[in-house]
DNA sequence: TTAAATGCAAAGGGTTTGCACCGGA
DNA sequence: TCCGGTGCAAACCCTTTGCATTTAA
């Protein structure tokens, strides 16, 4: 098999719950699989559907309190698409916002290094802290500029 | 009376809704007052709180269809707080963001100036144009730090 | 007069909660 | 065995919708 590093990420969970007393359930299992699986970002609802796919016993009160949990000990984050609606990923070893085209509905990762300046501006200046992994840019995106310029 | 240039912003939409064949009515006018009067922004929910305790026959389906008629004209505007929930503003002269602190939950304008660099630096090399009203930025503000480092 | 706007009540959608049962460690 | 996790169903909250009625212009 090709070296893959996503694959560990189950595993690497699983030790952290149980080293907290918490468990390792086929539920969470299937969750932190399609929260894998989406690169970026997924809505509970989005998830709970994609859950259900590969076990219908994947009930959506088990999804948002897994979800719940694993943001409690900072395995998971959550962004706000477009709407507002809240988007969840497995947390990654370098932290990133979001793009969001308001037309398309797509989405795209923003690089630290594209935001860093920026940040590092509002720490100066306001004093304030900002939360990268929380950022969405939303406006519109090249395609659909091209399309309704 | 000093000078508030606020305080025309009712009759300056109240034209641009006649002139649309649209109407005035006492709820309009009640809902514009709210917003006009919350600096910033005001969820759905508190805006209706607030129009009912000056008239009590604002209604919720009344306040969010104005909302959407409004901001169909481009004469308010919505970001999302912290929590995702959609916040109203009249769209003001000059557009602006938004700083958002995710402890206290307060929120402080953005001026172009301070993000002008950073959403030209997404046009130039994502060819993403950025909707400068609809940014919010989450983060710990200065006391929130300052409180528990 | 007449079409826009409203109120009401019901439906909708996503999320949360209480409780009894299940099952991982 | 024991406590954390789960399913189920109901509750919740915010928002949207249909329809009859009101009302601004």
């Amino acid at each position: 098999m090709i070296h893959d590093p996503d694959a560990l990420i189950p595993d690497r969970i699983r030790s952290e719950l149980r080293a907290r007393g918490l468990r390792w359930t086929p539920q969470r299992r299937a969750i932190l699989e399609v929260l894998r699986g989406t690169e970026g970002h997924v809505t509970a609802i989005e998830l709970i559907e994609q859950c259900r796919r590969r076990d219908p016993d994947v009930t959506p009160s088990t999804v948002y309190r897994t979800l719940e949990t694993l943001e409690e000990l900072g395995l998971v984050t959550h962004s706000h698409g477009v709407d507002g609606r809240a988007e969840y990923h497995v947390r990654p070893e370098t932290e990133h916002g979001h793009l969001a085209c308001a037309s398309c509905g797509q989405s795209w990762e923003l690089d630290a290094s594209e935001v860093r300046a920026f940040l590092r501006g509002l720490a100066r200046n306001r004093d304030f802290e900002a939360d990268l992994s929380h950022l969405t840019v939303v406006g519109r995106c090249r395609d659909c500029r091209a399309a309704a310029p």
